[in-house]
DNA sequence: ACCTGAACACCGTTCAAGT
DNA sequence: ACCTGAACACCGTTCAAGT
């Protein structure tokens, strides 16, 4: 539509930026999902041409790899310091969670997905320090504080594709038949039943009970003191 | 490179169908990945004009729909008969797990997440069967067989991401530095200490400790009788 | 009904040319 | 150094025309 106006005149910044063109992507994906960023389209909407873009940033590639990069770096996840071990990590995770989904276009990315084993370090340590406060040993306090980062992350990309799945009347149809196809006769019965609560769900409710069953399985497994903080875990550390 | 030849003549196919079009699409998925499936692409391996294509297949959408469609048919969860209900679980989601790995080009395309509510009812149902049958409460077991449904969707998930990330030396270093700034002191000396073995880890361990945490907090939340089968939970069905 | 040939609009990327 | 204009190769989709 608007022809790519001179720079440097009025209304039209002084110069392109690589950061520039980096939040303006990440306006755009908020409001139009990522599949419609396009470099073309981004260009227009910065007053320049296609080719400026592609000065500033190497590829598409590199380009969707900044936005996830400029999305993650506003992460800071709380420290909730007081409070008994399975609060503390009810907190974290709980804004974990919303954090996830807040990013939701971008989760299902290859840009993200690369960036998930380094992204979210400081929530995996915060949840550590609380498991070691709370008297796990070592190498456990690190494992159970990935068991509970993974599951936070299993349902919020369950809910983010959920939730931007555009058309909700096109059931994948074919999909569903197939499953049923796969029922016994006696589980065909219950799926029937069962079906109408099995679709529509409260995430919320799913995710609290997830948590709580590996808080309690944690308690479980690791020994943990009841509500006494600093008892030192009965299994030894195995280093 | 080869022009499309004549239909009918000797050493191609006589007519061209969706199915033909949707097996060789996943022939060429499985060994090129999903970004290198094209129509213009998948017609030329079939000997045919890329039109002849959009003619069997309404879009691009409704064939990587189709795709998914296919490779899900397949799926048949093992149906374990005997056992205690902790390894007849654990062999159920053990499939589980390899059978998304199996198709981890597909995992984090829209047309799985639209499927993916429907698509494992099955093993949301063998679950729930197993867990009745160790005497837990109705509700409560299909929410349990939710939640390891999802952890198990989650590792899977995750492994997948970081399997076919292509380049192995092109670490996304800003993603990773954001997280490291955002990281008190005391923790950063953690960090640096076990970044090594936060990387590497074997997915086997991970997943197979997750799954005894979820299980064993199962077994602590729906009070279920260890060893014996049958037994009644103590907790009263809510309906 | 099924397929071709040609066109269309759009895409990412490159590159000589300007400033 | 930064940007334009034009081109290139490729993409999904459409459509008149053939059989």
């Amino acid at each position: 539509m608007t022809l790519p106006r001179a720079r440097g005149t009025a209304g039209s910044h002084p110069r392109l930026t690589r950061e520039e063109i980096v939040r303006v992507a990440l306006r755009t994906l908020e409001r139009d999902g990522l599949e419609q960023i396009t470099l073309r389209r981004l260009a227009e909407e910065l007053g320049v041409t296609a080719a400026a873009v592609s000065w500033h940033v190497r590829s598409k590639d590199e380009l969707v790899d900044a936005i996830v990069q400029a999305s993650l770096r506003t992460l800071r996840p709380p420290q909730p310091e007081s409070g008994e071990w399975t609060g503390r990590l009810r907190e974290l995770h709980t804004w974990f969670r919303a954090s996830l989904l807040e990013r939701r276009h971008l989760v299902f990315t290859p840009a993200f997905r690369r960036a998930l084993p380094y992204a979210f370090v400081p929530v995996e340590l915060a949840g550590t320090r609380i498991l070691r406060e709370a008297g796990v040993a070592e190498g456990d306090a690190e494992g159970a504080s990935r068991l509970l980062h993974w599951h936070t992350i299993a349902v919020a990309l369950n809910e983010a594709g959920a939730a931007h799945a555009p058309p909700p009347g096109r059931t994948p149809r074919p999909v569903l038949d197939g499953a049923i196809e796969s029922l016994t006769a006696a589980d065909f019965a219950s799926f029937i039943e069962r079906l109408p609560e099995m679709l529509d769900t409260d995430p919320d409710r799913t995710f609290a009970f997830g948590l709580d069953c590996l808080l309690r399985g944690l308690q479980r497994r690791l020994l943990i003191a009841r509500s006494s903080r600093g008892t030192r875990a009965r299994r030894p550390s195995k280093r």
